[in-house]
DNA sequence: CTGAAAGCGCTAACAG
DNA sequence: CTGTTAGCGCTTTCAG
């Protein structure tokens, strides 16, 4: 274990711990000769800077607190696979390091992580798919703690996002389904306390009416982003009298538990029912039918959040920051 | 932003920092008045410990490092999304976090993730996917500092690890490939620096002796456990005048690349050519047709691996940790 | 260019 | 039950 301190190597080189400080940041004046010496007495003793002493005296902990809604297995959600992928590769190239919080985001439990953004473990915190009534972000809002959302959209004071255009994204595939002839199109709805599930609701509708199609309750389900759930739900949608030839589902891993839904009637996709999906995940291109869907660039999304937050955290830009991401139609052969 | 401290608490409730020390962390005894009163000053101003003044003082950093070979886009890899799923979960239970780390783990870089074992960042580190001529391995294993090997074996001093039953694996998809009647089988290599890499390799020639089969090398490419190199080298194995009747891939993602060239030849799987993967990843059910695989339970390795280190840590348990836990055959559509 | 003093915010150990 | 002293290992500040 690391035992050997600053004041060990400084003692050996007859120093000040102080100038060993100042070689080991690079930063302060040291004469060459000194600097030498005690390059080669680390090097030799196996020095390594103890890092949480380090971020007790800056103030300042090197590390993007990720907060991500907890649930089981965590991490096989392609879509959080994806953010993460991005803001490690931004936080990598800024020597931050990652630390990756699973969070009760539901609205009952307050003060739930808000507390991390005091407990100086990190310098700036990135918060996933945040929901709508969590009464944790106004507080965090108003702290001035360096925070971004991804995939959340709040144009209020404070409030830092990198969403993608879900809207638009959503008449993309509603455009899509006219184009190919459908006229009942039944829309599956995502959890209700997300932003970007809410947008594509108001795609939805913003193209039903624009293509003077009737907007039926009865057209509309929430599948809460899960798989199984779409699958349970989506039976009322098939038993109906006037069935609809095709389903938007918000996500894709709704859109797979759909498919497997219609498969059981013994109806065919996209002969029968046409299905499409939302984001893009990696299995969309593999299942059967392939999905067609409405790419988010998520990956970049990570990278945005990242570069803005450690932006924020330099004083390097002024806030709010508020991105937003294209999207775009991928066609395949579930429509 | 935290200004309060718990000299602010302190001097607030007119006792000293000792006391307020104490309630804080509900150890030593206070009080129930005094206590009663510290609680609802601490409420009152908000107060947040320093976590990472916490640490220095303790000399806990209450952090698990996982180390991941750096790769394009590291969490979309299934494999790793699922063992941190594990290692996330437990951490969690026991009030752990986790910090990742991204690594260069080419046999040159020397010292490149040593360091954080002496940086006091961790209070132990898993190690994912680690190479067999990875140069800072011994020196870890020397330095006593708790680590755990994540699908790699080595009985040696020092080492601890969770792995899986490779060698048999490998065996059980051989088995599987021979009953149906396959006497022509060819093998996808993974890297060869990952000792499961060679286990799967080793399976694979115990079953060929097993059954009398002959030994090919033109039956043994090399696909570095990746999609694309599968794809494009496993070509040579479709030109082969000999052609194989089966192909095993020692991970789900190369088999899936093998299918996809089969796929550009006009060919069937598995009708002209059976391929078996192994791992079990999320997309190996949706695929066309659908993978049959050896499950690894990668899952329980992360738990397993989690568990392990944090007893490590906690001198709960005597060292070395060697974990084998079991492999079971998927058979689906491709074989 | 180098060093001394003080402090980051907390806790361990001992004394009362 | 409570307080005092000292210290975790580094850096900032100021003086030389």
């Amino acid at each position: 274990m690391n035992k050997t301190t600053i004041s060990d190597i400084a003692s050996k080189a007859g120093v000040s711990r102080m100038t060993v400080s100042r070689v080991l940041s690079g930063n302060g004046p040291v004469a060459e000769e000194t600097a030498k010496k005690i390059k080669s007495i680390m090097a030799e003793m196996n020095y390594q800077p103890n890092l949480i002493a380090r971020s007790l005296s800056i103030r300042k902990s090197m590390n993007l607190g990720v907060l991500i809604p907890k649930t089981e297995q965590l991490f096989l959600d392609n879509y959080i696979a994806q953010v993460l992928s991005g803001v490690s590769d931004i936080a990598q190239e800024n020597d931050y390091r990652i630390m990756l919080v699973p969070v009760n985001q539901s609205c009952s439990e307050k003060g739930s992580y808000i507390n991390y953004a005091r407990s100086n473990l990190f310098d700036g915190i990135i918060l996933v798919k945040a929901k709508i009534n969590d009464p944790n972000l106004p507080e965090l809002a108003e702290s001035g703690f360096p925070f971004i959302l991804v995939n959340y959209r709040k144009n209020e004071h404070g409030y830092n996002y990198v969403d993608s255009e879900n809207v638009k994204g959503a008449e993309l595939a509603m455009e899509h389904l006219y184009e190919k002839g459908h006229r009942k199109i039944a829309f599956v709805e995502g959890t209700k306390e997300e932003t970007n599930s809410r947008d594509r609701l108001k795609g939805y509708k913003n193209s039903l009416k624009k293509f003077g199609l009737e907007y039926r309750e009865e057209y509309v389900i929430c599948g809460e982003f899960e798989k199984e759930i779409a699958y349970e739900r989506s039976e009322s949608l098939l038993n109906l009298v006037e069935r609809p030839t095709a389903i938007f589902c918000s996500d894709d891993y709704m859109a797979l538990g759909v498919i497997e839904r219609i498969k059981t009637y013994g109806l065919s996709v996209p002969n029968d029912i046409a299905v499409i999906g939302f984001d893009n995940i990696e299995i969309s291109q593999f299942s059967r039918p392939a999905l067609t869907t409405v790419r988010q660039p998520i990956y970049e999304i990570g990278k945005t959040a990242a570069t803005a937050l450690l932006n924020i955290i330099g004083n390097k830009i002024s806030q709010p920051v508020r991105k937003i991401l294209k999207t775009k139609l991928i066609i395949r052969e579930s429509t």
